[in-house]
Parts: structure tokens; sequence; C-alpha cells
DNA sequence: ACCTGAACACCGTTCAAGT
DNA sequence: ACCTGAACACCGTTCAAGT
């Protein structure tokens, strides 16, 4: 079970709870800067601390890019639930692959880190992934109740096409990733017009 | 103009020639194991030559990985000329997506590669995926004329979804790879049956 | 309880010196 | 004309020693 301690947690000495701090925010601008695979000596630099402290607060890139998308990740699922309360199921599922879209977008290589992480139970961002997982498939679910996407259509589908999307534009422009998860939307579909 | 000497080429000492031929093996072998972001001080390891021999063959891991793909790329032209033959259209593209993302899928990572490749003119690689780009243009062509695509698709999108459908595969599965390949192929058709 | 910084093992890349 | 291997600057990760 793999968990950096939830947040600053309470019962951290005061020192500690500042280097915290510092440590997600010089990680917040360096992965910002250079992407996610971005050097963890240069983060611990720019917080003004000891190599070794980096690693007793986040004993892994994942924990540490856990700790950084934790608020943004939790409001991806609110999302979801806001979205199943539009009038229409199909407009709900796009709305809410563009913001795991845009989610996927927020640190160069990110989209790797959320698509590998979904397989690997060890990742500390598993946990925040299923959970984005499991508001796409309330999502998905609606939307092949209403009969705007085929049945054979798997929330991993919808998972693997937002993340895939952000990587190509990653490489390209957003334009692409924006044309790519269009296609696959589409798709989803039903053959005829239904 | 970034360009390897094309292959082993003619007027080249014996045992530079020699080197050569054992670099590429090595790469082979090491690329197949780790993908292609593996250490390249250990391909000179395993070529069984020092450091600095590797990067006057090969200025760049791009070239290496040219001089690599050099015949497989080719083959891949060759396909789409071929495929133009099939007596439908629709056929050829998927075809020729299917070849070109088994070919993205030859090493962990090149999809990454062939994906910024594109994009970027000072690769060794550009010139051969421009090839292959000029490849599924032909064949999207003809689709677009036989009505079984969309006009407004480009020869980048269905590049870019081959791409990233082979990238998703590398995280995932091969089959997650061949549906989203499926998804984006058939979102590319035309709206309605016709 | 936490921090420090040296230590180790590994890179990519360059370049003077050799043959 | 080509090869060698040391040199440099950079990593990730661990861990004894400090406070």
């Amino acid at each position: 079970m793999p968990t950096t301690g939830p947040a600053p947690q309470r019962k951290m000495r005061a020192d500690a709870r500042r280097n915290y701090e510092r440590l997600l925010a010089a990680a917040k601008d360096v992965f910002a800067e250079h992407g996610v695979e971005a050097s963890l000596e240069e983060i611990a630099r720019r917080a003004g601390v000891a190599n070794g402290t980096l690693y007793s607060h986040f004993p892994t890139r994942q924990a540490l890019l856990e700790a950084l998308l934790r608020d943004r990740m939790q409001a991806l699922s609110d999302t979801a639930r806001e979205l199943l309360d539009l009038p229409s199921a199909d407009e709900a599922l796009t709305g809410w692959a563009r913001a795991a879209m845009a989610h996927a977008t927020v640190y160069r290589g990110l989209a790797v880190s959320l698509m590998s992480s979904i397989q690997d139970e060890t990742s500390h961002l598993h946990a925040a992934c299923q959970a984005v997982l499991a508001g796409g498939q309330r999502i998905l679910d609606r939307a092949q109740a209403s009969g705007v996407v085929r049945g054979d259509v798997t929330a991993s589908d919808v998972y693997a096409l937002v993340n895939a999307a952000a990587w190509a534009g990653e490489q390209t422009s957003r334009a692409q990733a924006e044309r790519l998860l269009s296609f696959g939307l589409e798709g989803m579909r039903p053959p005829v017009g239904g």
C-alpha cells in the first residue's frame, strides 16, 4: 500500500513541514519547466534542501507527482460527478474527456505517468488514477445507457484515448491532440444514426 | 542536412566498417531489451568498442536509430505502394495503418522518436519519417477520393493516430493499441452511411 | 524525528593522444 | 583515417553522521 502521508501531515515537525512545502513548490516550477522527468537534484537544489531530504519526504518521483497533483485529480473526480447532471449524456462524455485530457497536459511527460500508473499497482499515483478511471466509468455507463456510445467500449478505452491524445499533443500541437480526441470519440459511437 | 553516411559506406577502412557493423548489431540487441532510450555506453561496451567510436560513427542516438531502421522504413514505403493496388481503398488504409503501427512498435519508446522526428527537421530520422508520411498521404488521398474518409482528415492525423495508438500499446497492451487504432479510423469516416 | 552531504554507481559527450 | 580512453559535468539513490 504505497502511500505518501496525505498532504502536509498534522504531526510534522515545523522544519519538516517547511521543507515539505518548499519541495512541492520547487517541484511545481521544475516540472513545469522541464516536464515530469526533470532532475530531482534540481528540485532539491531549488528548494534549498539537501538531496536526501527530498527522498525522505517523497520516496519516489511518482510520490512527489501524486502530492503535487492531488487537488487537481480530486477536482477531476468532482467534475465527473457534476457532468452527470448535464441533460446530455453525450456532452457529459466529451466534456469529461476534454477535462481529463487537459489534466494529462499539465506537465510534459505526465500522460506517460498517468497511463503506466493505472496498470502498476505499486505506483504512488495508482489510487488517484483509479479514481479518475472510476469517474470516467460512470460517465461512460450513462453514455452507453443513452445509446450514444457502443456497448463494447470500456472505460479503459476512453482513459487510453484521452492520454494518447494528450501524448500526441505533447509531440506536436494542442490542435492535433484535440483532433485525435475527436476522432476517437466519434469512432466510439454506434454504427448507424441511432 | 543531417545525414549519417548511408549504410556501411564503400570507402570505409576495414576496421571502421567492422566497428560500424558491430555497433549496429549491439544497438539492435540493446534497443530490443531496453527500448530506444537505452544506454549508449552499454551499446559501445557490447560492441567491444570504445565510447568515442560510437559517437564518431553515429553522432546522435537518432542517427543510430535511423541506420537501424532504414530497411524497415523503406519496406513500409514499399508497402504503401503495394496497398494502392488493392481493390478496396478502405482496406488499403486500414492495412497501412496497421503496418505503420506495427513499425512504431518495433522498439519500446520508438513511437516518441517517430512522432517528434516528423516535426524536427534537424533529426536524423526526419527524412525517413517524411517518406512514411508521404506514403500515408497517397493511401489517404485515395481513401478520400473513394469517399471512405472525411475530406478534412490529414495525413498528419493518420500518422499521429498510428503513433499514439502504438504508444498506448507500450503502456498497456497490444490489444489496447489495436482498439484505439480502430476507434480513430472509425472516427475518420464520413458522418452517415455513405 | 529529521536533516545533511558524502559516497556509489551510472550516464552522455567531448577531445587530446595515439596508431 | 580511425580508434582509444580519460575527462567533465551531470544524474538517482543510499546511508552514516549529525542535531
